[in-house]
RNA sequence: GGUGGAGUGGCCGAGAGGCGAGGCAGCGGCCUGCAAAGCCGUCUACACGGGUUCAAAUCCCGUCUUCACCUCCA
């Protein structure tokens, strides 16, 4: 049996562990719901993202050919205030903001879905969609004669099967504005307003406006995937009411929609979702600010299950890093014994099974990082034990679980940072603290070493030679 | 009020009826000129109260606390 067969997700809507099965054979659709670019990224962003680059490469590692579709919402109230609080055109701060997201995911390294979609290159398709939803009897123009359409939530008794809600159960809201029939009725096209600049209307059968967000991510989506698609995710925190309203509109468009539903939890600071107002908010350049290689992000990102939510705390960045120097010693001693051991070495022959195991149950992770420590750990006694053929192979184990998970320190991904070290100086002052020791005039050694600390560099005496690392 | 979660050792964080996840920090030891690295050991935890069971952190009932969503949110 494969390993791509076996593998399980935990589907948010039937809210239970369930085997996954394509809709194609050896293929898998997934969309997920991208950023707003509004303002810079902030911790939670990037984990976001991560999850995902993390589901796609897992896929392709056990055979399939995965189609990673990421939005980018750049249209929507919060860009056209930012922009005019900035006083520059809305359509610079999305560029400005998606080139900023697009960086900081670099630094993590994750890698560029396979499709990005946004949502201004899809006005067309959203609005034969909506027209489709009028159509039909599930959309209506507002009743005060405005471009304003509204989904008629009324009219899809299916609503809220995504969350498992009733209508009638939900908190009402305010008072129904513009035209609306029912407080939960969502905007599908809204209407241009005074004031707003002129770029961000256009043209449609119910009069000049924009698309509203749920809208967007049914056009997207489908249009990237097709009508029937295999997973959708997104944040935790986007189940409802944008998930809601997406499947809602999606299947009274006659859509068959995504067969899977994942959300990834929240990254949390002092128990709660970040926010401005808490005081807890962590901005990518935050993290970036501590870990400027950004490969100890990326670890600490991957801790924990992506269903739960993260706890960010001071620190916490330093504690990765010191699991990255483990890893990273680790690679060094056993570069000693084993030849090649930088090379790509991701083919599921050397993952171990228990690896495989709990990445294809539901993406465990911090599973599967337990079982890359525990192989580590074996592979250093078996250094200790000489034990040559088990050296080898458990540390090509080693190799294969970094690189799939790709937080490989030696990879050429994980480049060290500029550092203005001078190479040849630290190592004569190394070869004179070698000569000090063989001489047994250890102050002097000590002193050398001392020098070399405040210069920070970081040596290591092996047996054979001295090793150092710039910290 | 509704919906979905969570409470695990100093901290982070898996697991989910029996076999002490893992990491970080700490402590003891081995090794080493001393460090570092590594290994071994140690710290043996599952909110509370009942119950089921030969056996419960894990199942059932109840209680408490807490988070998210129902307004924009990854």
């Amino acid at each position: 049996m494969s390993a791509q067969l076996s593998l399980s997700l935990y589907d948010s809507k039937r809210q239970e562990k369930v085997a996954f099965t394509p809709i194609v054979d050896g293929q898998i659709g997934i969309y997920v719901c991208g950023p707003t670019v509004q303002s810079e990224p902030h911790a939670g962003h990037l984990r976001s993202a991560l999850v995902y680059d993390v589901f796609k490469s897992w896929m392709a590692a056990i055979g399939y050919d995965v189609k990673l579709v990421r939005n980018v919402t750049d249209i929507d109230d919060k860009i056209l205030d930012n922009a005019s609080t900035q006083g520059i055109d809305w359509r610079d701060l999305a560029k400005n903001m998606h080139a900023a997201f697009d960086q900081a995911y670099a630094r993590i390294g994750v890698e560029a879905p396979t499709v990005e979609t946004f949502a201004t290159e899809y006005i067309e398709q959203m609005q034969q969609l909506i027209s489709l939803l009028i159509e039909r009897g599930h959309a209506y123009q507002a009743a005060d004669g405005s471009a304003n359409v509204y989904f008629d939530s009324a009219s899809w008794p299916a609503y809220g099967e995504l969350t498992n809600q009733r209508l009638a159960d939900m908190e009402a809201g305010e008072a129904t504005a513009s035209g609306k029939k029912a407080p939960h009725d969502f905007a599908l096209w809204k209407a241009h307003k005074a004031g707003e600049p002129e770029s961000a209307a256009w043209q449609s059968p119910w009069g000049a406006g924009r698309p509203g967000w749920h809208i967007e991510c049914s056009a997207m989506s489908t249009g990237a995937l097709g009508n029937h698609f295999d997973i959708h995710g997104g944040g935790l925190d986007l189940r409802f009411p944008h998930h809601e309203n997406e499947l809602a509109q999606s299947r009274a468009a006659g859509f068959d929609y995504a067969n899977y539903w994942v959300h990834n939890g929240l990254v949390n600071s002092n128990g709660a979702k970040m926010s401005k107002s808490l005081g807890n908010f962590v901005s990518a350049a935050d993290f970036f600010e501590q870990d400027a290689r950004g490969l100890a992000i990326r670890y600490y990102l991957l801790t924990a299950h992506y269903r739960a939510n993260l706890e960010y705390h001071d620190g916490i960045i330093e504690e990765a890093k010191a699991n990255i120097d483990r890893i990273e010693n680790f690679l060094r001693r056993a570069s000693q014994h084993v030849a090649n051991l930088d090379a790509g070495l991701n083919t599921l022959e050397h993952l171990p099974q228990k690896f495989v195991q709990q990445m294809n149950d539901d993406l465990n992770v911090p599973a599967a990082l337990a079982e890359l420590h525990e192989t580590m750990r074996r592979a250093n006694a078996a250094i200790d034990a000489g034990e040559g053929l088990a050296v080898e192979e458990l540390s090509k184990s080693v190799v294969a679980m970094l690189n799939v998970l790709k937080i490989n320190p030696i990879s050429s991904d994980w480049h060290q940072g500029e550092s203005n070290i001078d190479v040849a100086a630290v190592e004569a002052l190394i070869a004179q603290r070698n000569q000090a020791r063989a001489d047994k005039d250890f102050a002097k050694a000590d002193a050398i070493r001392d020098e070399l600390t405040k210069l920070g560099v970081t040596i290591e005496d092996a047996a054979d030679k001295t090793h150092w690392s710039v910290s």
